[in-house]
DNA sequence: CATTTCAGATTACACGTGTAATTTTTATTC
DNA sequence: GAATAAAAATTACACGTGTAATCTGAAATG
């Protein structure tokens, strides 16, 4: 396959969110921005930010006495990684049950619906 | 929000896997039915058990001298948690990005697509 | 240059999980 | 009843994660 999975944890995707929203960024910036919504400690945050180093998630280029950091694996790879999981784990690889729950169990609204008819149509389309 | 979140590891729901396929069952059932999918040791499965048992996902009622196991976790309130989960941390809390992620992004057999077509009509029907 | 100051690196520590081994309890068999 | 066998409960231990505190090295400051 062409990337190799990456475990990211509950914590670390809060970091990596922030990157994902803006990058590249030095570490204080990433601090400020995570601490904007929770009440992680500084240090928290940096110890994160260094475990998602180590996993090379987030690469970091020295900037003059500092670091900038920017993500290495993108959100959507993430979601991709994290869909495939609930999908495996959790529906036996097969997606019509996935999304027959999320049908029957998560409120669609009309317009939700109606997206989801217009991708049909394009998958279909596509496929020949 | 009726019931309260259970947490159940991977480990834990290849258990459970087996006492939503048939129950109730003897610990030995459960082991046996557990190995004949995975090379666990029996010690390590009935670890599994009493942690579920722990965590009031099963229940265990007295049968002469051993115990029947009966799942009171649903399989249906599982899947739920854990795609609620997912929907949460990976997608913001919106059902139409985690759809189109997973029709973009996942291969759909023009089953599944039939499938959700017909999924969608009911949908549309329910609504009024 | 000695000192203070930070950014970054290293260490800490409890809890859940994967993966059992050991111990205890209960039941069955000499 | 003593010994054995089977089931269940308790304990073990390493690794990831949440959540920091401490240490280190280099840069700025007096």
């Amino acid at each position: 396959m062409s990337h190799p999975t990456i475990p990211i944890s509950d914590a670390e995707s809060r970091v990596m969110d922030v990157l994902w929203q803006q990058a590249p960024l030095t570490s204080e910036q990433i601090v400020a921005a995570v601490q904007s919504n929770s009440d992680w400690h500084e240090k928290t945050v940096r110890t994160l930010l260094n475990r998602l180093l180590g996993k090379s998630a987030v690469e970091a280029t020295r900037d003059g006495r500092r670091y900038l950091y920017r993500p290495l694996l993108t959100r959507a790879q993430w979601q991709s990684q994290e869909s495939h999981s609930l999908l495996d784990r959790v529906f036996g690889g097969r997606v019509a049950p996935l999304l027959a729950h999320f049908s029957q169990h998560e409120k669609l609204s009309a317009k939700d619906v109606a997206e989801l008819r217009k991708l049909l149509d394009a998958i279909e389309r596509k496929e020949r």
